[in-house]
DNA sequence: ACCCAGGGTGACG
DNA sequence: CGTCACCATGGG
């Protein structure tokens, strides 16, 4: 949640905001889009290209026109309660080791189609060879806008422009295998998919739809059902969760699908907020370990 | 040369 | 229903 909002010169400020770490929240994973620079995050999100600086609960956006001041509210969940969330983890004795790596996280609101194409190319990916696939694919085939001070961006592409790719285009951005997923997906879009309904259906039907999707199975399912589309408690489950999930409930025992589901189950309507702490979590002391062997090594 | 990465698909029991 | 080889690509 945040205090107050104000818009002033093409310059958003919101202030009061309880938990948010910028650093954390655009590198985790959810989104690919923003890089870090000398004057903040540069990122795009639903066509406009923006800065974003955060310090001291204090969040500033810029270039911002005042029309689009509620579409960025919305965007970096300012509305949500992140201190109730925080507050439920540390009082959970597995999960408050999370915090002090991933305090401050927060799950984007992004646009839907966006992140369907996204998660496609997530399968089976790792997450550099992911943002770059993006970045060329938004270079190849999206529209170019321009800024107020001039600089040039190339937006996401619209579901015809990549419905209208051809396999060897999408295999030149690294689609690999799942060229033809993104291409068939992109073509449902285009020819008239509506994501809104799914934002108000119960879990498991909305679920089931995106599974029609081709290249869509449950765990891409349930990010799209997160990252876009307000789910908190849509639940996705990688090998980095699993892996975590693992150490941290079921005393490094493999837990069956049943145990897996009343877990999330416990955590609550918030589980999928819950579930990206903890892949941030997991992630990072999965890196440091890394490190710390390979120095061993070199030593 | 082998393993891994925000998995999904299709074939087979 | 569950399991499993296979999938294209680049880095460690």
């Amino acid at each position: 949640m945040y205090e107050k909002a104000n818009w002033q010169n093409g310059v958003l400020t919101v202030s009061g905001i309880e938990c948010l770490n910028l650093e954390r929240t655009l590198s985790c994973g959810q989104s690919f889009r923003w890089k870090k620079t000398e004057r903040g995050w540069f990122g795009v999100a639903y066509g406009c290209a923006a800065y974003a600086q955060a310090q001291n609960g204090m969040l500033r956006i810029f270039p911002c026109a005042q029309s689009d001041v509620p579409r960025w509210i919305s965007y970096f969940d300012l509305v949500r309660n992140y201190t109730a969330i925080e507050t439920q983890l540390r009082s959970d004795a597995r999960l408050s080791a999370c915090l002090p790596h991933a305090s401050g996280i927060r799950v984007l609101n992004q646009e839907p189609f966006e992140t369907l194409i996204t998660f496609i190319l997530s399968a089976n990916n790792n997450t550099v060879r992911i943002a770059q696939s993006i970045a060329r694919l938004c270079g190849l085939a999206g529209d170019v806008a321009t800024m107020p001070d001039g600089q040039q961006y190339a937006r996401f592409p619209t579901p015809q422009a990549i419905a209208a790719l051809d396999l060897d285009a999408l295999r030149s951005i690294g689609a690999g295998y799942r060229a033809p997923y993104v291409q068939q997906s992109a073509r449902m879009v285009a020819d008239g998919f509506d994501f809104e309904p799914l934002r108000h259906m119960p879990l498991l039907a909305s679920r089931k739809v995106l599974t029609g999707f081709p290249g869509v199975g449950p765990k891409v399912a349930d990010c799209i059902l997160l990252f876009s589309l307000g789910r908190a408690d849509a639940f996705p489950i990688d090998v980095w969760i699993g892996r975590a999930l693992k150490s941290m409930f079921f005393e490094g025992e493999k837990p069956g699908k049943a145990e897996m589901e009343r877990l999330v189950r416990e955590l609550g309507p918030m589980s999928g907020i819950i579930q990206q702490y903890v892949f941030h979590y997991a992630r990072k002391k999965k890196l440091a370990t890394k490190w710390e062997k390979r120095e061993s090594e070199d030593a």
